[in-house]
DNA sequence: AGCACGCCGACT
DNA sequence: GTCGGCGTGCTC
């Protein structure tokens, strides 16, 4: 992948920007976009020529525009931004057809039993057409007896192309009843999309409160408009839930875009954007980069989610590139949570964003009661977890029929496998994380790279044999304790690597909202907004976890995710109970969460991170030098942070060079600057004009962050 | 995919 | 110094 557009000669008649085009390159053929006219910084006898311009929609002019804003933003370089919004496999291809089914009315001479259940079956979907093995398996026949239909006339062949439009999405039916702030809240997404311009605004409501109703109904406005509506998730296992309400509101599903698609499906999605030929899409991430005709709408829920800050390669938050893309098209934004980003909840507070509360359908009387647990007057013996207040708790609930959940944000039975004999605590080989016990899947694994190799029976140190023991707490651990507590329970985890596929983690979310399972031992995967009829305590095991070390975000993280758990306790109403686990009860955050005042704990964090000019209210940008050889990534950032002329002209500071977060990954040496600007100092500028002149030795690497999430 | 280029160690 | 092996980057 070149790092810049290249040039080639355009064919007889010219080519227009945005066409797909084969180029060679190399002694390869590869896919290209046409950008626009060339730089002519090249020798024309050198140029070669465009093999072929693919029958593929044309990226359009405005996705275009955004992506080379999106590209001088995040400083990455264009090709790579533009390989985001065209991973589609086969675009070019001759559009696929396939062959479905339907009766034509003419009765069969000999009508067997067959025969009749072949024509009940198409006559049960409405006389549409049907493909062959959906229907040989609806009539519970086999293909000879479809075919023999098909001789005689009563049923004919279709060719359908695959990449057919969606079934459109009816906005006119009536949508759930809305109560009074509901109906305010929908009408005033309503009023802002027939504006026509560009607004964002922030839906705050606790889970229950009615926000999907509300932003459905929004796009119910934009799609009655005639426009697109992109619907952002940050999880694939919240789609299957989704897609049925957006069902049960619109008589159809809508457009579907995330990794675990096939490449028939992206196709007809990603050209179904570009022809209009789908209304409504719900997606992951990368869905931003749609090739939409006619985007009216962008809502991105549960926008705290971390899932959307990529960085891996290319380094966005998929929240902000929503609001760039929407501000550039005239679109609004919705950004749905019950725990606003503070950026956003800042944003909102300034008057950039609008702001829309909705309160709990049942009134606060829904919010789980809340107390802390002072770990330090329960006095646990060392390898146990559990609170006897906790575990009084859970006893309670067993007898009502009613079901727990321990929170722990730890995967695996236990994070650190140390050697009694030597004290040698076993490290992933290629990173500087340590290996997780997992003892489900009878391996140890590094969470960094994903490494893993069976528990060694000695320490890989001093070779000691059954010196090896577990220290500290999984998920996989707390059950097992849960599990000894309360024999005769029906102890389950919820953890997303104890699951190969989302379609298996989806069935056993299901199986658990329908009353399976007592005590169910859960990591962040709970606090997602799954509804759990049956649950009525949460326990969290840990609250400490992430208040500690000096990640500004680790408050703020702590404070959302408490509240999403604490949100699963009680929602059918009986009044739950969330009991957190703490050595800090004094802690602002714990006594923000107890307190139930959100408003306060935004107000505190705001004003710290005013005070540190720290972001919203000043900038960042992380440099992540990788390369082989610490000393040399060491050098590179030492070299970088006495050359910060460019930066120095703006006001910036500079720190480190550091150890990056997870100082080795999979073998390659990671060293961190971060680059501190104020609000409206020119960072990209003065980062391009540092960065453009320096010359690195190969496999070494430089990457920028720009906004980067954790900045430890 | 295959070639140019630069880096570094071995030898003149 | 200079030759050559090797790993990277470039390809319009």
């Amino acid at each position: 992948m070149p790092l810049r557009p290249l040039d080639y000669k355009a064919p007889e008649g010219g080519v227009r920007p945005g066409a797909f085009v084969e180029v060679p390159l190399g002694p390869r053929r590869v896919k290209g976009v046409v950008w626009g006219p060339g730089a002519g910084d090249f020798p024309l006898e050198k140029l070669k020529a465009i093999s072929a311009v693919l029958d593929a929609p044309p990226l359009p002019r405005d996705l275009r525009d955004f992506l080379e804003r999106a590209a001088a933003y995040t400083l990455t370089p264009l090709p790579l931004m533009v390989r985001l919004a065209t991973r589609v496999p086969g675009l070019g291809d001759p559009p696929q057809m396939r062959r479905l089914l339907r009766a034509t009315g003419q009765r069969p001479e000999k009508l067997t039993e067959a025969r009749a259940r072949v024509l009940d079956a198409l006559e049960e979907f409405g006389g549409a057409a049907l493909p062959l093995a959906d229907l040989t398996r609806a009539a519970g026949v086999g293909s000879s007896v479809v075919k023999g239909l098909i001789s005689m006339g009563a049923i004919r062949e279709e060719e359908v192309a695959k990449d057919a439009p969606y079934p459109r999405l009816d906005p006119a039916r009536p949508g759930r009843p809305l109560s009074g702030d509901q109906a305010a809240a929908a009408e005033s997404l309503r009023q802002g999309l027939r504006s026509g311009s560009y607004g964002t605004t922030m839906l705050k409501g606790v889970t229950g409160s009615g926000k999907t109703e509300v932003y459905l109904e929004a796009v119910a406005e934009c799609l009655a408009m005639g426009k697109q509506a992109l619907v952002l998730l940050p999880e694939i296992a919240l789609t299957a839930d989704f897609m049925a309400r957006v069902e049960a509101r619109f008589g159809a599903r809508p457009g579907e875009w995330h990794s675990g698609m096939t490449t028939t499906e992206r196709r007809r999605l990603w050209k179904m954007c570009a022809e209009g030929g789908v209304g409504m899409v719900a997606g992951a991430r990368s869905a931003l980069f749609l090739p939409f005709q006619n985007l009216g709408l962008i809502v991105v829920d549960e926008e705290h989610d971390t899932s959307y800050k990529q960085e891996d390669g290319v380094y966005y938050s998929a929240r902000d590139m929503a609001v760039l893309r929407a501000s550039m098209g005239g679109a609004r934004v919705v950004l749905a949570s019950a725990t606003p980003s503070l950026e956003t909840w800042v944003n909102a507070h300034e008057g950039r964003y609008g702001r829309i509360d909705l309160l709990s359908r049942f009134g606060t009387a829904e919010l789980p009661e809340m107390r802390a647990v002072d770990l330090r007057k329960s006095g646990l013996p060392s390898g146990k977890w559990i609170a006897p207040e906790v575990a009084d708790a859970i006893q309670g609930r067993l007898q009502a029929g009613e079901q727990s959940l321990l929170f722990m944000n730890r995967r695996g039975y236990a994070p650190v496998t140390i050697c009694r004999a030597c004290g040698n605590q076993i490290a992933c080989n290629h990173c500087d994380a340590r290996m997780v016990e997992h003892r489900y899947l009878g391996k140890l694994v590094c969470h960094q790279c994903g490494d893993s190799r069976p528990v060694p029976p000695e320490c890989p140190s001093c070779h000691v044999e059954g010196k090896l023991v577990a220290i500290g707490p999984g998920v996989e651990r707390m059950a097992e304790e849960a599990q000894a507590l309360f024999p005769e329970a029906k102890v389950k985890i919820l953890s997303s690597d104890l699951y190969t596929s989302s379609r298996a983690l989806k069935a056993d979310i299901e199986a658990i909202a329908g009353g399976e399972g007592d005590i169910i031992v859960g990591t962040q995967i709970v606090a997602k907004g799954h509804n759990f009829p049956l649950l009525t305590l949460v326990g969290v095991v840990d609250a400490d976890l992430g208040l500690q070390g000096s990640d500004l975000r680790a408050a703020e993280r702590t404070f959302q995710l408490m509240r999403q758990v604490a949100g699963r306790a009680g929602r059918t109403g009986r009044r739950g109970l969330a009991l957190l686990q703490t050595h800090q009860p004094e802690h602002p955050v714990i006594r923000a969460i107890l307190s139930g005042d959100e408003e306060g704990f935004w107000r505190t964090e705001a004003e710290a991170r005013k005070l540190h000019a720290m972001p919203p209210y000043g900038r960042l940008a992380g440099i992540i030098i990788t390369a082989n050889d610490p000393q040399l990534a060491f050098d590179i950032g030492n070299h970088l942070a006495r050359s910060a002329r460019p930066l120095q002209a703006i006001g910036a500071e500079v720190w480190g060079p550091a150890p990056a977060p997870i100082a080795r990954i999979e073998g390659r040496h990671r060293v961190r600057l971060l680059i501190k600007a104020s609000r409206r100092a020119p960072l990209q500028a003065a980062l391009t004009d540092w960065l453009k002149g320096l010359k690195l030795p190969a496999n070494a690497r430089v990457a920028v962050d720009i906004d980067p999430q954790s900045f430890l």
